[in-house]
DNA sequence: GTGGTCTAGACCACG
DNA sequence: GTGGTCTAGACCACA
């Protein structure tokens, strides 16, 4: 059973950071298991209609942080050995990640239930069978 | 009673968004309450030795989210009306800033209880008197 | 007072990899200091003629591994903190590296001694001032 | 007494070179000795299930290199007469793979002994007997 | 067939 | 001006 891309080109968000969260969100709702296969540069680009190019930096970029791994003719295949457990390094980035998000929240009038509501919704949302993806 | 800015010219993150950050990080901490001037363009771009254009750029992305009023001679202020509440357009953007996030924050083994954790600390450090930012 | 790149297009070793190298090169023999700038992207591969895609995956792997650090516009410069030391990965990469490299070596029939040697001037070579390049 | 041949697929380094990198290690320790035989081409590939042509690429370049000898009926042998010894040619081929290799040891930090040290260890682990390898 | 490398030209965001 | 992104097409190494 295969992921379905979703990308949106009007984006601001680069396609290539698009890939990679669909696919990272894949991985949260065990839709893609560690060892699982993925679609090769090529096959990936032309079902979704980018250049492989857009593609190969996805996947290049999820290799490099541990996700997956790139066999040199076998193709792509999500980390046998699960995806790196948070590090320190891990949690600075996610605390200045989400600092600017909730300030901003704040501001906006959200009690701190509300934010805590949403953010376990969204948690979830990726665990629940059948998920309801965006 | 100014609000100190911290700008990391290594990092990824745009000078100009970073600036709108650490503002918009003010008014949660309510050291910038509504009606508070701030500096003109000129000034805050000679203070913190940036560009012009790139003070302005923040400057105009916060007005144009509500954040900031800029009138012709009087120069800029906090919005005196209290930054725009939550709409449905916001909390829809909020949902998908934080979409990704979280989907890594469950591959890299976070439980929901840590990522609440989190989000509650960042929280609650805006809201404390002397909130200890980075 | 820059360095001299040097590349051969004619070498199976890819053209990003000659950069890197000798822009480490440079670095091991000083010519190239902490907070030294590099040539823009654009200008190198002016400078060298090869296209600017090359220059900047050789940049973004140097980025990558701690030798530089890229600014957003203000260029590219040696990693004003130094390289990163020497860790337990890069040991075992080193190892690893050097290892068929020795086993050929035995082969072939050197003794310890002039591996040894030829090692160390290597090693003189790059911290001998108007050290000799190859 | 048979070399036995460890791969790892998930390496960037392709998979004949490991092989070759495998079989000099073993003529190295003197596990494999000039005159012994090798599993032919279709066995190899069998043992170790990989294909045909990468276990055929890696003996043709042993056999241009002068490690071994393929005989179209014999099947594959060390070279009995030995391994070439180091002639110009080799070592400056050893001299520019070496180079980047200690321009980087330098920059992060290493001292001329250590990586004198970490060579003389690695030679030596070679002529040992049961020397500890990988 | 796969991914890796290189080239080339375009547009955009940033400062 | 800078780097970042995307596209496009080519050739090669690998299995």
């Amino acid at each position: 059973m295969d992921v379905y891309i979703n990308l949106d080109f009007e984006s601001n968000e680069p396609i290539y950071t698009q890939l990679m969260h669909q696919i990272i969100a894949g991985i949260a709702k065990k839709e893609l298991k560690p060892g699982d296969a993925l679609p090769s540069v090529r096959s990936l680009a032309a079902d979704i209609g980018i250049n492989l190019h857009t593609v190969n930096k996805a996947y290049q970029q999820l290799k490099q942080e541990g996700f997956i791994l790139i066999h040199r003719q076998k193709g792509v295949v999500i980390n046998p050995d699960g995806v790196p457990q948070a590090d320190d390094q891990y949690m600075n980035n996610l605390t200045s990640t989400l600092h600017p998000i909730i300030a901003e929240s704040i501001c906006r009038g959200l009690s701190k239930e509300q934010v805590l509501q949403l953010t376990g919704e969204l948690y979830e949302n990726f665990t629940k069978k059948e998920g309801g993806d965006k």
